[in-house]
Order: C-alpha cells, then sequence, then structure tokens
DNA sequence: ACGATCACG
DNA sequence: GACGTACGTGATCGTA
C-alpha cells in the first residue's frame, strides 16, 4: 500500500501578526500585555494543529520568522525596506510571544539571520516538493504566489499552494491568474514592474499592478516587455520603460525568492503529532485565553484531542459535527449591554456635524433609515440613526410631525441642510457604513441623491455564513429581531411596540422623538453589534469569498435594478382582467351546472366533496388534512377520464390564477410617481443563493401557455427603445455535467447538442418525440435528487419501471452517481454542502432518524451545488455588467430583471447591435477566473417590443 | 395562521 | 411497520 502524502503546512507567522493585529481588537492579559495579535495567532495554530489526520491537512508543519536585522537584500539595495514604519508600540512586545505561542503548541519555529521568512519558506517548498510532497504556505504575502505551482513527484503530482487564513482561502493557479493576469512564474516579473511600496521596491514609477500584468501578459516577460520598449508607439509608458529599465531589473532580483538557502532543520523534524497539552494551557493561562483553555479542558476541536481523549479512529472523522460549529465559535470580547438611556437625539446641525466628524473618525459606521413604508420606492425618509460603537448611538430626526404645514413639530435639522452634512460621510470611500439589509436603505437615500458606499451588510454575512441552518425551535432567518437574539441574546424594541398594528398603526413620523430615537439609535446599535460579531466569522469559516466576490458587490447593482423598474402597460392588463372575467364568469355558470347546485368554485374542500361525494368520481385521495386533493394532477385524470367538470375546472383555475395573481395585481403594483412597477428582489431569501422576488413577485410571471404569454405581452419598453432579454442554455444541466465529470454530456454541451435527444439516445437507443421528453423529465429529475416514485408518477409508469431507467441513466452516466454519493458523503460529514464558489448552504437535518426529513434533506442536498453555483454565475454577471457595458460607452442600457438565468434589460433600439456582443460575453465568461468550466455556457439572446416578444 | 394550489426557474 | 416521495421560490384563496 502506497504510504499517505506528506503534507507540510509552512506558516509565514511574521506577516501573520501585523495583518492580525490590524485586524483584531486591542486585547490584553492580565499582566497588562497587549495580546490582541498573539490571539488570532493562537487560534489560527490551534485550527491547523487541529487539522492533522483531516484531508488536506497537514502531516507537517513548521512556523517561519523574519529574524531581526538586515538580509541579504540589503547588500543589493540599501533601501530595501528602508521606509518601513516603526511597528505600533502596543505591537513590539507581542513579537517574542509569537516564538512562544509557537513553543506552546510544541511546534518547530524557523529562523535565521540575514534570511527573509519568504526565502526560508521557498527552500523549504521546493525541497518539499522534490521530494513527492504536497506543501501549503500559511501567509498572504503576494511575493510567495511565485512558488504556486504542481509538479510531478515520486508518487503523484505534488503541489504547492496558500491559505490565507484571514480570508480563509486556498489560493491555487486560478486565484494567482485573477490576480496578476498571469501564471506564477511570471508573478515576479509583475512584481518588479509594479514595484512594492511597503518593501521600498522600486518597479517602475508610473506603472502599477494593471499595467504592470498588461505588460507582462502580453510580452510573456520582464525583459521581452522591456526589449519592446523602443518598437512601441511613442508614449508616457514607452519613456518609462525605457527610462526604468535599471529599476525593474533590480526590483526583479529583489522580489525573486531564494530557494537554495541552507536549512537549519530537516523536513522530517516537521512531523505534526497531537500537541502535548501541558505547555499550551499553561501559555493559554498564562494569557487569559480562558475559552480556549476551556475548549483544551474539554477537547472540544481541540488539537490534543486526537490521542488523548479519542483513540484514533478509522471512520468519518468529520461525522456529528453536522451544525455544532456555532459552538465553536471565538469568544468576543464582551460588549456592554443595551442602554437606550445612552442614545441622543440629534437636533441641531452643529450636534449633527459633531456625529459626522465622529463617524468620520471612527471609520466604521452603522447606519439606518426610518421611513414611512416598507417599499423603498414609496417610502418617504424620516430619520437617520448612526451608531459609531456599543451605546455610542443616536437618532437623526429629519421630518417628524408628519407633513401638516401647521401640525406642531418638535425641534429637528432642516431636512435638506442634515442630508446635505451626511452626504459626504455617507459617499466617502474610507468611511464603512454597516447596514442590515442594506439595500432598502440604498434606495431610500439614492432617492435623496445619495450614492452610499462602500458599504457592508450584516444580513448579507448572516446568509453568507449560516443558510439554511435554522433547526425546529431556532429561527434560520436573517432578519434583524432574529439575529439579535441569536447573535447578541438581546430582543430589540419590535416595530409594533413603537407603532402598533392594524387600523390603529401610526406611521413612524408620528412617533415621538423620545420613543423614536430609543427604537431607531438601537437599530443601528444593533447593526454595528451584529457587524463586530459577524464579520470576522466569514474569515474563520471560510465565507469571505462568497461575500466579497459575489454577495457584497451585488447589493448595490440588484438596489440599481429595483429602482428602474419595468414599463407595464396598464391599459393592456386592464383589458386583459376584463376578458378574463367574462371568461372566468361563463365557466362559473358551467361548473354549478354541472355540478348541479352552486359552490365556490375556488374552494378545494368544496369542490372535492362536489366531485368525489356528490358526482360520485372514484379515485379520490384524502391527503393528511382529511380533504380530496383536487389539483392539478387529480382533475387532469378525471377530464382524461371523461368528467366534463373537471376540464372546466382546470380552466377557472387557471383564468381566476392569471387574474387575480397578475392582470389585477400588477395594475396595483404600478408606481404613480414612476409609472413603472419595482420588485424587490430578497438576497436572503432562497437557501441555494438564488434570489426571490416580492411586491411584486416578477420571477413567475407566466410563459409556459400562449394565454398566460399575453401578460407577458404587457412588459413593455419606453417608446424609442426595447427589451433584450438573455438566458442561459440548460445552465443546471451544464454545471451538473462539469461538476460530475461526465464526459458524454460534456463533449454534447462543446458540440452544441441537443441535450434531451443525446439523453434519449443514450438510454432508449433512438429519438423521438416521446423519448426525448422521457429524457427531459429524467434529466430534471436527476438535478432534483430522484426517487423512483417521483419519476414513476412523472413519467406515469410503474415505480419498477421508473427503477430501471434510473439504472440506465447511471449506467450510462456514471459520473453522475458518483457525484451524488461523494455529495451525500460531503454533507453528512460536514453538515453543509458547498458552490464551486464556495457558497455554503446547511442541511441540519441530513443525518436525522426521521427518514421522511432525512431524504428530503438529501434531494436538497444534491440539488444545491448545482443550483447554487448556477446562482453564483449569473450574480457574477450582474456586478460585472453596466460595468463592461459602460467601458464600451453603452450608458443607457438599463438592467431590469433576473429570473434565475435570464436577465432583462431595456436599451435604445439602435444600441442593441453593439450591447449584444457584451451581453453574451459578460454571461459566458461569468464564472472566470475564480472557476473554469469544463462545458461553455450558451446564452440566448433576444428582442423585442415585449418580454414576450424578447423571447 | 396555514394549507392547497399554481405561477416561475 | 409507517413514512411519503423532484429542487428552489411567492401570491392568492378559502378555511380554521
Amino acid at each position: 500500500m502506497a504510504e499517505p502524502k506528506q503534507h507540510l503546512y509552512l506558516v509565514d507567522g511574521s506577516s501573520y501578526i501585523f495583518r492580525a493585529y490590524h485586524r483584531l481588537p486591542p486585547l490584553t492579559d492580565p499582566q497588562g500585555t497587549p495580546v490582541g495579535a498573539v490571539y488570532g495567532y493562537t487560534t489560527m495554530l490551534w485550527k491547523l494543529a487541529a487539522d492533522l489526520d483531516e484531508a488536506d491537512g497537514p502531516t507537517h508543519l513548521a512556523v517561519i520568522l523574519d529574524a531581526s536585522g538586515v538580509s541579504f537584500r540589503n547588500e543589493i539595495y540599501d533601501q530595501y525596506k528602508a521606509n518601513r514604519p516603526e511597528p505600533p508600540e502596543d505591537l513590539v512586545p507581542q513579537f517574542p510571544l509569537i516564538r512562544d505561542a509557537t513553543r506552546a503548541f510544541s511546534l518547530p519555529c524557523i529562523e535565521v539571520e540575514g534570511l527573509e521568512a519568504d526565502d526560508l519558506i521557498a527552500t523549504y517548498a521546493r525541497e518539499a516538493q522534490r521530494q513527492g510532497w504536497d506543501v501549503t504556505i500559511v501567509s498572504s504575502d503576494k511575493d510567495l504566489m511565485q512558488l504556486i505551482s504542481e509538479v510531478d513527484g515520486p508518487n503523484g503530482p505534488a503541489r504547492i499552494d496558500m491559505l490565507d487564513t484571514m480570508k480563509n482561502q486556498r489560493i491555487w493557479l486560478p486565484e494567482v491568474e485573477e490576480k496578476f493576469g498571469v501564471g506564477p512564474e511570471l508573478v515576479g516579473d509583475v512584481l518588479a514592474l509594479m514595484g512594492d511600496s511597503v518593501d521600498n521596491v522600486p518597479g517602475i514609477f508610473g506603472i502599477g499592478p494593471k499595467t504592470a500584468s498588461k505588460l507582462i501578459a502580453e510580452h510573456g516577460s520582464l525583459t521581452a516587455a522591456l526589449d519592446a520598449a523602443p518598437e512601441m508607439k511613442p508614449s508616457k509608458l514607452k519613456e518609462r520603460l525605457i527610462e526604468g529599465r535599471g529599476d525593474a531589473e533590480l526590483s526583479k532580483i529583489l522580489v525573486t525568492l531564494k530557494e537554495d538557502c541552507d536549512l537549519p532543520q530537516p523536513l522530517e523534524e516537521m512531523k505534526l503529532g497531537p500537541v502535548p497539552p501541558g505547555p499550551l494551557a499553561a501559555f493559554l493561562e498564562k494569557h487569559g485565553f480562558t475559552s480556549l483553555l476551556k475548549r483544551l479542558e474539554t477537547g472540544n476541536g481541540s488539537p490534543a484531542r486526537k490521542t488523548d481523549l479519542n483513540p484514533p479512529k478509522a471512520d468519518k472523522p468529520g461525522a456529528n459535527r453536522a451544525g455544532d460549529d456555532s459552538a465553536n465559535r471565538q469568544p468576543l470580547p464582551e460588549m456592554p449591554r443595551i442602554d437606550h438611556a445612552a442614545y441622543a437625539t440629534v437636533q441641531t446641525l452643529d450636534a449633527l456635524e459633531e456625529w459626522i466628524a465622529r463617524a468620520r473618525a471612527a471609520q466604521v459606521v452603522a447606519v439606518d433609515t426610518e421611513t414611512t413604508s416598507l417599499d423603498a420606492m414609496q417610502a418617504d425618509l424620516v430619520g437617520v440613526s448612526l451608531a459609531l460603537a456599543p451605546n455610542d448611538a443616536c437618532y437623526i430626526p429629519l421630518a417628524h410631525g408628519g407633513n401638516d404645514m401647521f401640525a406642531q413639530k418638535p425641534e429637528q435639522v432642516d431636512k435638506a441642510a442634515a442630508l446635505a452634512a451626511l452626504k459626504p460621510l455617507l459617499e466617502d470611500d474610507a468611511v464603512l457604513k454597516v447596514f442590515q439589509n442594506g439595500k432598502y436603505d440604498l434606495n431610500v437615500l439614492a432617492r435623496e441623491g445619495i450614492a452610499v458606499a462602500p458599504i457592508e451588510d450584516t444580513m448579507v454575512i448572516s446568509f453568507d455564513l449560516d443558510a439554511g441552518r435554522g433547526e425546529d425551535g431556532m429561527g434560520g432567518g436573517h432578519g434583524m429581531d432574529e439575529l439579535s437574539q441569536r447573535h447578541l441574546g438581546h430582543t430589540p424594541i419590535a416595530f409594533k411596540d413603537v407603532c402598533g398594528t392594524g387600523k390603529k398603526a401610526i406611521s413612524f413620523a408620528e412617533v415621538p422623538l423620545e420613543d423614536a430615537t430609543r427604537y431607531a439609535a438601537e437599530d443601528a446599535d444593533v447593526t454595528l453589534r451584529l457587524y463586530r460579531v459577524l464579520k470576522p466569522r466569514l474569515a474563520e469559516e471560510g465565507g469571505t469569498r462568497i461575500y466579497e466576490r459575489v454577495d457584497r458587490p451585488l447589493i448595490p447593482v440588484v438596489a440599481r435594478m429595483e429602482r428602474e423598474g419595468i414599463r407595464v402597460d396598464r391599459a393592456r392588463l386592464a383589458k386583459l382582467s376584463e376578458e378574463f372575467a367574462v371568461e372566468i364568469g361563463r365557466l362559473e355558470g358551467e361548473v354549478h351546472a354541472a355540478a348541479g347546485q352552486e359552490f365556490t368554485v375556488g374552494s378545494p374542500k368544496q369542490l372535492g366533496e362536489i366531485l368525489f361525494d356528490k358526482l360520485g368520481y372514484k379515485g379520490g385521495k384524502k391527503g393528511k388534512s382529511g380533504q380530496y386533493s383536487t389539483d392539478v394532477s387529480v382533475l387532469e385524470r378525471l377530464a382524461g377520464e371523461g368528467a366534463p367538470i373537471a376540464k372546466l375546472v382546470l380552466e377557472w383555475r387557471q383564468l381566476s390564477k392569471l387574474k387575480s395573481t397578475y392582470t389585477d395585481a400588477l395594475q396595483a403594483a404600478i408606481n404613480p410617481d414612476t409609472g413603472r412597477v419595482h420588485t424587490s428582489y430578497s438576497l436572503v431569501g432562497a437557501q441555494t443563493g438564488r434570489l426571490s422576488s416580492t411586491d411584486p413577485n416578477l420571477q413567475n410571471i407566466p410563459v409556459r401557455t400562449p394565454i398566460g404569454r399575453q401578460i407577458r405581452e404587457a412588459f413593455v419598453p419606453e417608446p424609442g427603445n426595447v427589451l433584450l432579454a438573455a438566458d442561459y442554455s440548460q445552465i443546471e444541466l451544464r454545471l451538473a455535467a462539469h461538476m460530475a465529470d461526465v464526459d458524454t454530456l460534456k463533449q454534447a454541451f462543446a458540440h452544441g447538442e441537443d441535450i434531451h435527444a443525446r439523453t434519449a439516445t443514450e438510454m432508449f437507443g433512438e429519438v423521438t418525440r416521446d423519448t426525448r421528453a422521457r429524457a427531459k423529465t429524467i434529466n430534471f429529475a436527476i438535478l432534483y435528487g430522484i426517487s423512483r416514485w417521483g419519476l414513476a408518477s412523472r413519467l406515469e409508469v410503474e415505480p419498477d419501471e421508473a427503477q430501471a431507467m434510473i439504472d440506465t441513466y447511471f449506467q450510462r452516466f456514471p459520473g453522475i452517481q458518483r457525484y451524488i454519493h461523494e455529495t451525500l458523503e460531503s454533507v453528512r460529514a460536514k453538515g453543509y454542502s458547498e458552490t464551486l464558489f464556495g457558497r455554503k448552504t446547511w442541511f441540519p437535518r441530513i443525518n436525522s432518524k426521521n427518514q421522511a426529513e432525512r431524504q428530503g434533506s438529501e434531494r436538497a442536498a444534491i440539488n444545491a451545488p448545482i443550483q447554487g453555483t448556477s446562482a453564483d454565475i449569473i450574480k457574477r454577471a450582474m456586478a460585472r455588467m453596466l460595468p463592461a457595458l459602460a467601458e464600451a460607452g453603452l450608458h443607457d442600457v438599463r438592467m431590469l430583471l433576473q429570473v434565475h438565468d435570464e436577465l432583462v434589460f431595456e436599451l435604445p433600439e439602435e444600441r442593441v447591435e453593439a450591447a449584444t456582443p457584451i451581453i453574451r460575453q459578460v454571461m459566458a465568461e461569468a464564472a472566470l477566473p475564480a472557476v473554469e468550466l469544463s462545458v461553455p455556457l450558451g446564452v440566448d439572446i433576444g428582442t423585442g417590443l415585449s418580454w414576450d416578444a424578447a423571447h
């Protein structure tokens, strides 16, 4: 048997502590020594050491530090690292503690005078790779990205990758490519051109990361780029390249890692075993890391646990871990209890200016708006609250006392003046604005002419961490009250306690200032506290990638789409409503006649009794509510068996649905100010990461039947414009083919084949209308997690026959069965599924003893990575779309709607030709560069004078 | 407030 | 031996 692969982790201790210092709160230990960064470092080592025995975890580990003093690079260039500022004074005493912490874990700690940590890491990494080991460099230093590689070793490929523990991100070839636009072997050349101000590597003045990447990618190397300079067309860039040649060559030497250092310690001595608890306990105790100490004692996720408490086990190492993660969370510095009396009401411009100044100094401020409506497109701004620290919060009333000119109004800052004062703060790049559901506030403030940025959103952070995590008894929502309850143990004042409910409800503008301040300032306070709890978890739990790269950038994009809205033709809808009403009345009469009595056709209860008791049709099945089922499958069966009433009811239902849900409701949804319909998208509505749409839902407008499609004809562009609809074609099946690595399907997609026809050929040997339809059903069944009974009922065959088809499918596409098996194993062990972009969905019931519950989770878990990856891809496309169009000068293309695999745009007719290829490209390439798919993404685009015509 | 039904991907 | 059968949503209606 081959020996298990060795995996060396090299921890770049020095760079970690700098970053930890800035990211973590300034804790001090019982002796008064600052230990915030050390605490961060300790938890990181803890996690790494506890990963021993995990797949891809370390078998060997060493910490590499910078020795103090000068390195050989200073002999080459005396200015090297010369302008680096002194480290902050409360960081200095923490440097030696890094060594103490490392020793406490009984881990090797290596530093060599005259060598930098990077050079030692490079040498050790290459040496281990030569011996066929995998290597993970724990650092985020971009210089080290030069080392990322994979070579053929004695027993298979040996790779060097990186792990950024702050962002909890693996860095591998795609990440390097994304950052530098070139492979690792050329990273040094890019760095040499761009320089590094922190290390005082000169680079070439005036060339930054973008230009450097572009030059190296174009010419293939630094030397080639420099050589090509004299031939370039006259430009600033050309001059700089020629004049800066010397600087660039020197920089290249400085950034090149020394890979042939003398090694002070052989690799074998880095072998990682269970951590002896004694020295570690002493260290934790000395510095007052009591929560870690407790975990060490209880063995909960402890690096010492493996031998001390549990004998090594061969079976699933992660079993039963599902969902227990929250208990493993880092303790946070205590926050004071919520104190409503501490909140300020800001009633003068001077006081407001002071809060704004303090917010600027704090650089992070939680913001909340109070309005008159939940609909951001109708809401009037009533006040704004700010929070700078726990209990340090205020409320700024702007429109209390209502709009009645003569009413008695409380003293408050003039609304226009206050907003003018707030605007620079809210738009300041250097001040982070934290919201709970920021999309709402963004829209309210955008309507006041304020373009808030940059923002953070605790609701979205919560979703990216905990989607699906709700269990019985504990809600899984991401609303503020729920989050506050869950993470802060605090129940905020309820809106209805301030404004009342039902008929007696008052507008927030009528709430007395004292109550308004308590409520509003508390919301900002809670938001800030939630941010402090949730934000660090992103990095710890691997949520940074999806939050920073997908969901956070999407917030302003979706907000903008909501504000754009879409025009609907009211007259057309009204006409449809009327036609439907006539037809519904006629059908109702016929149904009553067929039934021999009047009854409420819309009542499934009454209908069931008429059909099965009075008229005596057979096959009535009662559900658990004791009521006959009368859904479409039942009525269709009855209609097929010659029951005229069933067909009439089906028609009646179709038209009632269309009228009440669409033609009537859409007219009512037209915004009187804009004349357009503005849906609201939820970024946290669907567990898989999809958006959902409400008020009205524009993601379920009819399309499948001709009669329903008439409603789509009422969605229209402004005069002179057209609607453009761009759809991903079969995206989920394509992703399944990629993720399950099914060659036959991948080839079919690569050749642009009809995928259902192809499936029919594989399964039934021939393509007919019937076999293709069956194949299509089976393809979807696979995506949704199949059962013989479910498939049987859809195909109207016996379960045995359905099972035979499933077997055939798995035989023809063996990757699918393996994918399903591996996905479920992983979800059972970890508790969550993951998309290609790292989005997690939790399945707390995956190991349930209740079979139905468990099987339901299993089906959802099979589907979630596929549906979720598709959602990630279109989200990335959306975030890039308007910038890409703008870059081509297309500023008048509006992105209006998203329907899961479709984007709808409105644009002047004469822009269609220019916009189409850009939209197609952005969508088709949306996975890149983070993920390279082995199937192409097809995009179908159409245009027309209605949404229907655009398809 | 909840279940049944049906609109969408 | 019983369970309850395709994934993910939201709106509307009737009924409790």
